[in-house]
DNA sequence: TTAGGGTTAG
């Protein structure tokens, strides 16, 4: 590949890839310095962009996080034992913190956790040597930051400390084999040993050859130390270590591992300039990277530029990340045309690109397909193994269709392939989501007996399980047995059993298992405390879910659209609008996308105030800027007219969604109907009522109740008492809420002999009078006490 | 003999 063939990459495409443009200079790349020119270029990015001064880094905000983090910083001090030591470095590691700052302990810092003590005089030492290092570090040129939506996120890490410093570990028992040091990297443990490695290594002559180097860092991004990795590969590059594209594609990964795929670019001009050629590794690692930033468009768009401009030839592990970059982010259609497109390739697909093909398929409930393919490559003597398998079990498991399940399951057995935990996970999950419990623990058994032996996600599916059929004291026992057996509970184990407990109203239990997790070394994430703020919502303490939400900042945890959208509807409910209003607006000042559910949230909270025109403002911006508006949009806003009486604007609405052929459900109409009936326009209403049956809709109960409900309302009892019977006939039962409205009515009308008859019916079937009618019930007697004469059993009940 | 790929749990 050439350079200009580079150049015109970047040029044409996205801003990450012209970001390439600031570190290869197309008329003469091999001039270039190589990483330091990179992050020089990046720095200024970073300074054009983001506006960032050095008076910006030394704010209160800054000692507000010393103060908050003091535990952090003690231990970060000791990775400041004296100068020339230690290179303060920040790094865009994806450590984010929202309205406050973050600083990412040194690595070397949590080895030495243990020495921490807190004490006042020891945070201000640090701070002191703190702001000293951040300008020292910026006159260094060797910072870089990132201030993105009012976030900054920075990362210390250790660059470079003296090897005699460093206790004996392990691994520097190496031998020598033919006067060549063999390393053993299976030893590494833990940051420490990789970087006092790196130190021998560097000092050892002969030198370590490059695979070394290479399978050391390799350890180290295993490890997840990527911005360490990066660090030594620049010291590397400073003692003039020789560099192999194996390392070059390494620091790539490091780079997209930390969701920074745009300074993954930044190496290339180290391979150009020496002399490395670009290979299949080198973008298949971008291309995941940019995916893995959910850059969709980016990383197709720089896979057609390479097939199209030949710049490389794609292998199978490169068609397989593009189709599953695009398949799990649900481009389905788009990952069935690569396949196609490679069966007329030179590259034959392989069992990898068939299970991401049929995963997707199953993923979206289109087993036909999935099976089709399956059979597809049955007869290209390509066998499906496990993983396909799976696939298409979830798939059926999630659609009920548990005969297939069972010919699958032989099916796979008859070839001599049996059943993972996966198998069984999948099963279990399925029975369970059914609400099949027992069945799920039968499946446990049974996988026991067969020699596979579940594992957290087994017990975590089965706790779930018993959660959503709200027998919190059978999960809590499986969470029990999940600690006898010596199986470490996971994020989801702790996140399942919050859930749990905040949908029974037991929120304060909830945040006693938040609590408990915490002391267990298992930190809260993001849905820990969206849990526990919906569970305070739902029980109408709304400050508390507020304070769940500071603390969930503090903690430098982003807020997703999740938690905004849990927050939102609780100011909604108590109808603050104005709060829900402000929280709204900081969705998008937080980087963040409303969704529809924000938006249905918001409108609704809206109308139930009556804030109309804003509420109408708010639907034009959806509709330019937002998601597309759904059916349950178009309800709350017919919902909301009818409300306050804007019958035409309902109607026209209405009209509008039947001519563009929207799905209109009989929900939509139930709203009309009720709309219609509740604002004097009884005989509308009965006229599309009406014509409903004729558009093959199947009328439910609650369509008939509000039919019923428009006619009680103008008094016509009779008309409500035939529909009663009409409905019945058509084979459609009332229910309470229908027998409540009729009683209703005919109270109203004081017609109380029909209403005693009525009565005699429903409590005959098992109903009773709810609480609005008994209201009125009460009402009605004081005002006309004749009426208890007249209601033998009332009267009965009382005499009692 | 060191780099890039597929399945589960809110």
């Amino acid at each position: 590949m050439t350079n200009d063939a580079l150049v015109t990459i970047a040029r044409n495409h996205s801003n990450i890839i012209r970001f390439c443009l600031c570190i290869i200079k197309p008329q003469n790349p091999v001039t270039l310095e190589p990483l330091d020119t990179g992050f020089g270029a990046i720095i200024q990015h970073c300074k054009e962009l983001w506006q960032l001064s050095l008076s910006d880094l030394l704010t209160d905000r800054v000692f507000e996080y010393i103060r908050v983090h003091a535990k952090k910083l003690e231990m970060l001090s000791l990775a400041f034992p004296g100068d020339n030591h230690l290179d303060l470095h920040y790094l865009l590691s994806g450590v984010r913190a929202s309205a406050s700052w973050r600083l990412e302990t040194a690595p070397l810092a949590m080895t030495v956790r243990s020495l921490w003590m807190p004490d006042c005089s020891v945070t201000l030492k640090i701070i002191e040597q703190l702001s000293k290092k951040i300008c020292l570090a910026m006159a260094m040129s060797k910072i870089s930051l990132r201030k993105c939506n009012g976030i900054l996120s920075i990362s210390f890490f250790h660059i470079s400390y003296s090897s005699s410093s460093s206790s004996s570990s392990s691994y520097s028992r190496s031998c020598k084999v033919k006067g060549r040091v063999v390393l053993n990297f299976e030893k590494l443990k833990c940051l420490d040993d990789a970087v006092t490695l790196f130190h021998q290594m560097v000092t050892m002559k002969p030198l370590p050859s490059v695979v070394d180097f290479s399978k050391l860092f390799n350890n180290m991004i295993k490890m997840k130390h990527y911005s360490a990795v990066l660090s030594l590969f620049r010291q590397m590059q400073k003692l003039g270590i020789p560099i192999s594209d194996f390392i070059l594609s390494s620091m790539i990964n490091s780079y997209c591992l930390m969701h920074r795929a745009d300074f993954g670019f930044s190496v290339l001009p180290i391979y150009l300039k020496n002399g490395i050629p670009f290979n299949n590794v080198t973008f298949t690692t971008l291309i995941r990277g940019i995916f893995a930033e959910n850059k969709v468009k980016d990383a197709a768009e720089l896979f057609k530029k390479l097939v199209r401009e030949k710049i490389c030839d794609p292998d199978e592990i490169m068609y397989a990340t593009v189709m599953n970059g695009l398949s799990k982010r649900g481009h389905t259609q788009k990952t069935l045309s690569l396949l196609r497109l490679m069966e007329q390739g030179n590259t034959e697909p392989n069992i990898y690109i068939y299970s991401i093909v049929i995963d997707a398929l199953c993923k979206d409930g289109n087993l036909d397909a999935a099976i089709n393919i399956l059979n597809e490559m049955k007869q290209k003597d390509i066998p499906p193994n496990i993983v396909t398998y799976n696939s298409i079990i979830d798939g059926l498991c999630k659609l009920g269709q548990w005969e297939k399940v069972k010919t699958l399951f032989s099916e796979m057995v008859n070839l001599n392939m049996y059943p993972d935990v996966r198998t069984f996970n999948i099963l279990t999950d399925g029975l369970c989501k059914e609400g099949k419990v027992e069945d799920a623990e039968e499946v446990m058994k049974h996988m026991v007996e067969k020699g596979v032996e579940p594992n957290v996600i087994t017990y975590n599916v089965i706790m779930d399980g018993y959660c959503l059929c709200g027998q919190l004291d059978r999960a809590r026992g499986i969470f029990d047995i999940l600690i006898d057996k010596g199986i470490e509970p996971d994020i989801f184990s702790y996140n399942i059993l919050t859930d749990g407990l905040c949908k029974e109203g037991k929120v304060e239990d909830a945040e006693e298992v938040m609590k408990h997790m915490v002391e267990k070394g298992v930190e809260p994430n993001v849905i820990t405390y969206n849990v526990i703020m919906d569970g305070y919502c739902l029980c109408g303490q709304l400050d508390r879910a507020r304070r769940i939400f500071d603390i969930l900042i503090d903690n430098g945890i982003e807020p997703d659209i999740f938690s905004y959208n849990i927050l939102i509807n609780g100011y909604c409910k108590k109808k603050k609008l104005t709060k829900a209003m402000q929280l709204f607006r900081e969705v998008s000042h937080k980087g963040l996308k409303p969704d529809i559910v924000t938006y249905n949230t918001i409108l609704q909270g809206l109308f139930e105030v009556g804030r109309i025109g804003v509420a109408k403002q708010l639907f034009v911006e959806m509709v330019s800027t937002g998601p597309v508006p759904n059916l349950s949009i178009y309800h709350t806003l017919l919902d909301g007219y009818f409300k306050y009486g804007l019958v035409e604007e309902a109607m026209s609405l209405f009209n509008k969604l039947e001519k563009n052929k929207e799905n209109i459900d009989i929900e939509s109409y139930n709203i009309i109907i009720n709309g219609l009936c509740k604002n004097g326009e009884l005989d509308k209403a009965h006229t599309i009522f009406q014509k409903l049956s004729s558009m093959g809709l199947l009328l439910d109960v609650r369509i008939y109740t509000t039919m019923i409900t428009g006619f009680c309302l103008q008094g016509l009892l009779d008309e409500a008492k035939d529909m009663l019977r009409k409905m019945e006939e058509n084979g459609c039962f009332p229910n309470n809420v229908t027998y409540n409205v009729i009683v209703r009515g005919y109270l109203r009308c004081r017609k109380i002999n029909e209403m005693v008859t009525l009565m005699k019916e429903m409590t005959g079937r098992g109903f009773s009078f709810d609480t609005t009618t008994a209201k009125l019930l009460v009402k009605e007697i004081s005002e006309n006490p004749s009426i208890l004469d007249m209601i033998p059993e009332l009267h009965t009940e009382k005499k009692k």
